[in-house]
DNA sequence: TCGACTTTGTGCATCACTTCACAAAGGCAC
DNA sequence: GTGCCTTTGTGAAGTGATGCACAAAGTCGA
C-alpha cells in the first residue's frame, strides 16, 4: 500500500506484523492489571501473550523506550501507550451491515464496546428484518446507508451480508467516504488503494485445520492411489 | 512445530502461508466452474482469488505439475486436487461448545456444510439451552462433552464459550483426543505440542483497523502531547 | 557509595515468504 | 511436420520477520 522512499527508515512506522500483536499484548496487560499487578517483565508479558519474549521486546521498541531495565513494564503506562498507538483513546463508530445470524451475534456482543468501539448503525435490505430492535438499537433499511454513515460519523463498516451483495455494498460503504472494512462474507473485494479491508473467514480457518488434521491422521492426503490419475 | 533435519528438503511439506492461501483458490475456482469455465491460467485465478500470479504459481506447484503450458488449469482437476490436499475430500465432523450469540449463529450457517464440515454436536452448560433445537440438532450439556466426541467421531471442536471458560474446555476436548480446535474466546489457550489451535478474534481485526484509521486521520497518534508524560 | 544482579533494547545471523524474470513446455495454426 | 505464441514452473534475488545473544542501563541491598 502506502510506498515510502527508502531514505527516510519507515518516519514512526510500525511493521504490520508488530500491529497484528498488539491488540495481543493490550489483552493480557488488561488482564494483569485486574489482578492489581504493576510492573511485568518482558518475559512473563511474553508468557501471557504466547509469544517470543525477544519478539515482544522488540515490538514494544517500535513504540518507544517505555521499559525500565532491571524492573520491567509499568502495566498501566503501558496500556495506556499501546492504547494510543492502537487509536483506542477516542471512540469509533461502527456500522454493521448485514443484520443475519452473524450480525446479530455481533451487535449483542459486549466485547466491542468495552474496546472503545460503539456500534452506532445497523443495517439491512430485508423490510422483515428493518425496525428490530436489537441491543438498543433499530435496524434501519440499507437504503439509509449513506446517510447512517453521515450522520454518525461511522468510520469502520461491519460487512456480514451473503457475498453476492458484498461488493455491491462495499463500494457504496467507500463511496460515502468509509476507508476502513470488516468484512464476513466469502469473497474477494476490489476496493481503490487508501482503503483497508481485513477479512475473517471461518471456513478458511476450519479448512486449514482439516489440512493439518488429515496430515496427523495419514501423514498425507488419501494415500495409496495419489499420482494415479492423469488428467485424461 | 514438526521439525524437519534440513537434510531432506521438506518432504511432500506445504509451506504454512500456501496452506492458507489455498481455500481461496478453491472458492476462486468454485465461482469459475459455476460458469462453466473449463480452464484458467494463472493470471486470471490470481486476480479472482486477489493474489500475485507468480505466487499463485509457485503455491500450485507445491501440490504437483497440474497445469498445461500455453493454456493454464483445468477448472475442474485443480478443485479436485486441492480439495484432496486440504482434506476435503472426506467430511469432518465438529462440534460447537458454548451455544450463545456466535455459536447459535455457527450452527445455523450453512457454509460449512457445504465444504464437508459436518456439526455433529451442540454442547453448552446453561440448562436453560440445553435441549434447544438449533438447525436440526439438539443442544446437550457440556458433561456429555467427551461422550459426545467419542460417539460422533468429532475431530474439529469450535470453542465460543466465555473466555474465562475456554482453558477447562479447551483441557477437556484434548483429553478426549482431539487435535484441532477452532477459538473465538479471547485467550490464549495453553495446549501440549501436537495440537492446532486456529483463533478468530474479532476485536483485534478491529483494532488493526483503527491503527490504520487513526493513521489516516492524523498521520499518527494523539499528536501534539506525545511523549509528553514521564512514567511519574 | 558501590557492586552484584536483573532486564531491557538491539545488532546480527537466519529463516520464510514474495516477486521477478525467463527458459522450457506444450498447443495450435497453417 | 514446423514454427510461433502462450503460459507454466522455478532459479535467484529481494524483503521482511524472527530469535539469539549480549552490552548497556538501571535497581536494590549492604
Ligand atoms: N453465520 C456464520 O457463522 C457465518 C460464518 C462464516 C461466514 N459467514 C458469512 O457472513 C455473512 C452473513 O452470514 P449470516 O449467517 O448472518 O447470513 P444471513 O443470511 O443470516 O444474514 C444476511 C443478512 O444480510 C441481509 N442483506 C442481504 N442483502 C443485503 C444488502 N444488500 N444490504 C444490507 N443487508 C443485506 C439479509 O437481509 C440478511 O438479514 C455471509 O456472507 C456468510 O457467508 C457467516
Ligand atoms: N458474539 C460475537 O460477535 C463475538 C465476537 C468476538 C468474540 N466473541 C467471543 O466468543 C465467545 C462467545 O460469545 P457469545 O457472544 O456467543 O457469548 P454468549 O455469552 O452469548 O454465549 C456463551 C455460551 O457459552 C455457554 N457456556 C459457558 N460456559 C460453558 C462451558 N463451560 N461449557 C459449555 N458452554 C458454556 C453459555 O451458557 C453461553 O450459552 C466469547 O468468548 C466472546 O468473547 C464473540
Amino acid at each position: 500500500m502506502i510506498r515510502r522512499t527508502p531514505q527516510q527508515p519507515r518516519e514512526r512506522g510500525i511493521p504490520d506484523a508488530t500491529v497484528a500483536r498488539l491488540p495481543l499484548y493490550l489483552r493480557a496487560l488488561n488482564g494483569l492489571a485486574e489482578r492489581a499487578v504493576a510492573t511485568v517483565s518482558s518475559e512473563d508479558l511474553a508468557v501471557a501473550a504466547g509469544v517470543n519474549s525477544a519478539k515482544l521486546r522488540k515490538d514494544l521498541s517500535h513504540l518507544g523506550s517505555y521499559g525500565t531495565r532491571g524492573v520491567g513494564y509499568d502495566v498501566q503506562y503501558l496500556i495506556y501507550q499501546i492504547s494510543r498507538e492502537l487509536g483506542l483513546t477516542q471512540d469509533w463508530a461502527v456500522a454493521i451491515v448485514g443484520v443475519g445470524n452473524l450480525g446479530r451475534a455481533l451487535a449483542n456482543y459486549g466485547g466491542f464496546v468495552s474496546r472503545g468501539f460503539r456500534v452506532a448503525g445497523l443495517l439491512d435490505a430485508d423490510p422483515e428484518v428493518v425496525g428490530d430492535h436489537i441491543a438498543g438499537l433499530v435496524v434501519e433499511h440499507s437504503d439509509e446507508l449513506e446517510s447512517v454513515i453521515a450522520k454518525r460519523g461511522v468510520s469502520i463498516v461491519v460487512i456480514a451480508t451473503p457475498a453476492t451483495a458484498a461488493q455491491a455494498v462495499c463500494d457504496r460503504v467507500i463511496a460515502s467516504g468509509v476507508t476502513s472494512i470488516l468484512n464476513f462474507a466469502p469473497v474477494v473485494l476490489t476496493v481503490p488503494a487508501g482503503v483497508d479491508v481485513r477479512k475473517v473467514d471461518l471456513s478458511i480457518e476450519l479448512q486449514i485445520l482439516a489440512f493439518h488434521e488429515q496430515r496427523k491422521v495419514n501423514g498425507g492426503p488419501v494415500m495409496g492411489e495419489e499420482w494415479a490419475g492423469e488428467v485424461s
